[in-house]
RNA sequence: GCUCGGGUGGUGGAAUAGGUAGACACGCAGGACUUAAAAUCCUGUGGACAGUAAUGUCCGUACGGGUUCGAUUCCCGUCCCGAGCACCA
């Protein structure tokens, strides 16, 4: 019988969607293991054959896991809101929910082509009320709920408000913005407006005023990790920062506790240092710094990490948009501070950004007092300093902070060294290292020891107090967008107000026009009748991280009407033991969900306090993509290596229209009626093209799609080669050259199970030693392999271990079985096919990985290689279970070492038993 | 600038606790089968030198040093590549 793979893989991939061969319920005699992907979002371009590098990973995880007895989660589902349905919308009038609804269809077709065990009956979509009813139902708990410092966790706002109504704000140790302080006695006399004003300051779901990324183009308010140097992640077009009244998620009440666990999770080390550098530790303290501004005298706070320069510091830096600009700016200097305060607003992110090297600023009049010389130091208002970090306003120390040198060096402002011999005549000394001077008490002190003394010096003249900043923000939750989670708010005049979790899924409705309005409205403004009880509802939606924060908990229990997941689901699953997916998603996504999750466990609705136990990401597959040259002004396209010789423009064209570099011409003229009457200048009578490793995408016309390589090789041949082309974790170029090696190895083993007349011929035979051993060798590498997250080493292992059974000629069920096992977590079409010939009934999925026996690999015979000071001479052949000083003597008897040695005097012997003899002469 | 990865044949990549570097595969070369091609199978394949040959000797994991009987692996310095962060005080 010939392996037919395309009849194999369409026959098991229906038995198994009609046997739900992957279904899985609790089951409490069993171990539980939960394997992860990140869910798709599914784009209107389909996959390609990068996108399921880590499904084919967690998948042979995941079928591992079952046959080592473990009942497996793998469910898969759908991100489905999204900016790309809507875009798409408002070119087409295509409503959303149809396209993303057709493209989900397609994506389901491409991932049953490869053969996954999911449990299909788990699917979810973010974008299905029955699903996005928790996402509301979960912020609607944000909104209820503030966070208690002290207990370090969520509480309900009613006890709050009982703290109020006992002792006023001052002393309640709250994640909050509120900018004042009030009594118990100023709380009971306030209006129900204003209380509800005050609460906002302390909701975990929030609504408040901050300045916002705000995208023209997209029209939209995006979150600090969508956008990338200046620049929206999606689109790419330019983002400016504007004041806008915005949901907002406090997740900086969280920072300590995220960045705390993290070192709990068996996530890759750069992935949580990406997600420390975001959190952004800093301590040091907080000091006040007296302003004597005409009649009034003001306490400015600033933040420093390095209270130890305090003697070096010669003046003081507000943002242009700190709330201290305004009341600092004395009269005379009011006119140039609002000039430089509208240029600074005028500015992009991305401008900012790239103009680091110009240095701005503007004298406000004022001076600050120095807490310990008296000394007066003039305030400057600098856009080098930010609003939103610390305090908004800096004390600047020239000599030790690089940005505070470029400053003082500007403006000719004094510079005072702190570190003795340092040279700061060219640039600030930053480094944290060296011995105090000019600073006082400090002097003679090293850096680490003055910060410590700083810092009690400023405790105890009450200048200050120690403080850690964090540089996480707090979410911006608003999208002013249709395509996402509606908000369950209603307004009350002003006042927003929760609906009832009854009236939950609050869906979203259809609307007539996806266009802009042009007036800055979400497209829901438009919808009719968008009320609650004749009060309108929020307009806003949800951004696209919502629907994915909690979806990992919605998986264990996906049909629950009742709660997100029920109390013994979760019991049950607990968390996720592995995630696979991209890095991309590293201080987005993961930080959200691990916010939400935390949220969740605090209300005691979840057991586990992390989402993700073990996390890996799996590398980028590049694609490859060519190029024609064309000479400028010209229809002329000129070969590779003769592009040198013309002035040329580089063209993407079609990988399809290419094999080997060489153009297909004709293909090439038919492409595009641009270039059909084209004239080619050729090399050998060929056209070279050239070729660069970029990003697969449709643009640059380097897709390869996963559905040709299943029609022409086979799924199992995909997986096979996915996995060999290299460590998981690493980014690789895709190319066809190594296909043809896999898929010939699968042949070979499919041969295995024939005779010469293609006859299935497994026959009942009692193993040999040297097939035993093959066998248990495969049995030991497959399993550590796996767990090792290790795949394309296994694939080469199993190449070996065939290439030693055709040798063999075993054809012996005994040793064919148990390789069947070992291989149907990664090929498991062919793996199905061979195992129910063998005579099996049910699926190879329920079978058992097989058992390791130490005993068959054991070797009599050690060919231990014998060097002399370290460099190899020959081998000898020992038992391994000698002892060293056996070891030593037969070596000393050997002719070879006297030849070798030539006669040098042997002063030891290193023997490591097992591995190497060394002779030191 | 800071942080984290990484540099191994013509290519993708192995080497699991410091112990035979280059597994496995691609490519290439030669051979068998065939009228021929495809497919399949076999052999060789890091470099240099010596030998008719089996084989032997030396060099070799980006570069320079160190630790060690022994270093692709550990330490220090340099160079290069990739990723992330970037006025975060």
């Amino acid at each position: 019988m010939e392996y037919n793979f395309s009849k194999i893989e369409e026959k098991w991939q229906s038995y198994w969607a009609k046997h739900k061969t992957y279904r899985v319920v609790e089951d409490l005699d069993k171990p539980k293991f939960y394997v992860l992907d990140m869910f798709p979002y599914p784009s209107g371009a389909g996959l390609h054959v990068g996108h399921p590098l880590g499904y084919i990973a967690s998948d042979i995880y995941a079928r591992y896991k079952r046959l080592k007895g473990y009942n497996v989660l793998h469910p898969m589902g759908y991100d489905a809101f999204g900016l790309p349905a809507e875009q798409y919308a408002i070119q087409t009038g295509q409503p959303p929910q149809i396209t993303t609804e057709q493209n989900i269809e397609r994506y389901r077709e491409q991932l049953d082509k490869l053969g996954f065990s999911y449990d299909w009956d788990r699917e979810i979509r973010t974008c299905d009320p029955q699903y996005y009813k928790w996402t509301q139902w979960a912020f609607l708990k944000m909104f209820d709920h503030w966070y208690d410092k002290e207990k370090e966790t969520a509480r309900p706002i009613e006890q709050l408000v009982v703290l109020f109504e006992e002792r006023g704000n001052a002393h309640v140790a709250a994640a909050h913005h509120c900018p004042y302080e009030f009594t118990a006695n100023d709380w009971n006399t306030y209006s129900e407006a204003r209380k509800e004003e005050v609460l906002m300051y302390y909701r975990i779901a929030y609504l408040g005023e901050t300045s916002v990324n705000w995208c023209p183009v997209l029209g939209t308010v995006l979150a600090n990790d969508e956008v990338k140097d200046g620049l929206s992640v999606r689109g790419g077009h330019p983002v400016i920062q504007k004041e806008m009244k915005q949901w907002q998620l406090r997740v900086s009440a969280y920072a300590e506790r995220l960045l705390d666990s993290l070192d709990t999770l068996a996530w890759s080390d750069s992935l949580k240092e990406m997600q420390r550098n975001w959190i952004g530790r800093s301590e040091g303290a907080e000091m006040v710094f007296q302003v004597n501004n005409g009649p009034v005298i003001y306490e400015m706070p600033v933040f420093t990490t390095r209270p130890d320069t305090l003697f070096g510091v010669t003046f003081m830096v507000l943002a242009p948009e700190s709330e201290w600009t305004e009341k600092l700016t004395a009269k005379e200097n009011q006119q140039q501070v609002a000039d430089y305060i509208s240029y600074a607003k005028t500015k992009t992110e991305r401008e900012r950004m790239t103009d680091t090297q110009r240095v701005t600023g503007v004298f406000s009049g004022s001076y600050a007092t120095h807490p310990f010389t008296g000394e007066k130091l003039p305030i400057w208002i600098s856009e080098y300093v930010m609003a939103g970090y610390g305090t908004g306003a800096i004390m600047a120390v020239p000599a030790h902070d690089s940005r505070d040198y470029l400053f003082a060096k500007h403006f000719d402002l004094p510079i005072i060294p702190l570190i003795e011999g340092c040279d700061i005549s060219q640039e600030s000394f930053d480094a944290k290292e060296g011995i105090m001077c000019n600073s006082g008490f400090m002097n003679g002190m090293t850096v680490a020891q003055a910060i410590e003394a700083a810092l009690l010096k400023i405790e105890k003249d009450k200048l200050g107090v120690r403080k850690t900043n964090y540089r996480l923000r707090d979410a911006i939750f608003s999208r002013q967008r249709y395509w996402g989670e509606p908000f369950p708010i209603y307004y009350e005049g002003n006042i927003a107000r929760p609906l009832p979790e009854s009236e939950l899924p609050l869906v979203l409705p259809h609307i007539d026009s996806y266009q802009p309005s042009g007036t800055g409205e979400p497209p829901l403004a438009g919808a009719t009748n968008w009320k609650y009880k004749d009060f309108p509802i929020e307009t806003c939606t949800m951004p696209g991280f919502a629907g994915s924060s909690a979806y990992f908990l919605r998986y264990m229990d996906p049909h629950n009407t009742e709660a997100l997941v029920s109390e013994e689901a979760n019991a049950y699953w607990q968390n996720v033991d592995l995630y696979i997916g991209g890095t991309e998603h590293a201080t987005g996504h993961l930080i959200y969900s691990r916010f939400w999750n935390k949220f969740l466990f605090d209300l005691g609705y979840i057991c586990k306090d992390e989402p993700f136990e073990k996390l890996v990401n799996q590398g980028m597959i590049q694609g490859r993509s060519n190029f024609v040259y064309r000479i400028k002004n010209t229809n002329t396209f000129v070969s590779y290596n003769l592009k040198d010789d013309y002035d040329t423009t580089e063209i993407h064209v079609d990988i399809n229209m290419v094999e080997n570099d060489k153009l297909d011409i004709e293909a090439f003229r038919q492409w595009n009626p641009e270039y059909a009457n084209a004239t080619f200048i050729l090399e050998n009578d060929e056209y070279i093209c050239g070729w660069a490793v970029e990003k697969m995408s449709k643009s640059m016309f380097n897709v390869v799609n996963p559905d040709d390589i299943c029609s022409q090789y086979g799924a199992d041949t995909l997986r096979l080669y996915e996995m060999f082309l290299g460590p998981l974790e690493q980014s690789k170029p895709w190319d066809m050259n190594g296909i043809d090696g896999v898929h010939r190895f699968l042949r070979k083993f499919w041969k295995l199970y024939f005779d010469k007349e293609d006859r299935f011929a497994v026959a009942e035979e009692e193993p040999t030693a040297a097939e035993l051993k093959t066998l248990h060798q495969l049995i030991q590498k497959v399993a550590y392999d796996i767990e090792h997250f290790s795949f394309n080493t296994t694939v080469s292992a199993f190449m070996i271990a065939v290439n030693e059974l055709t040798q063999l000629q075993c054809r012996k069920r005994s040793i064919l079985e148990p390789l069947v096992v070992l291989i149907s977590s990664y090929a498991p079409h062919i793996a199905e096919e061979l195992w129910s010939l063998l005579g099996n009934t049910s699926s190879v999925a329920h079978a058992c990985f097989p058992v390791y026996n130490p005993e068959y690999t054991k070797e009599d015979a050690f060919e231990y290689p014998v060097s002399v000071n370290g460099k190899l001479r020959f081998k000898i052949n020992l038992s391994k279970e000698l002892t060293k000083e056996a070891i030593e003597e037969a070596v000393l008897k050997d002719e070879r070492t006297e030849k070798y040695t030539s006669g040098s005097l042997i002063k030891r012997i290193v023997v490591v038993p097992g591995k190497i003899i060394n002779l030191v002469v």
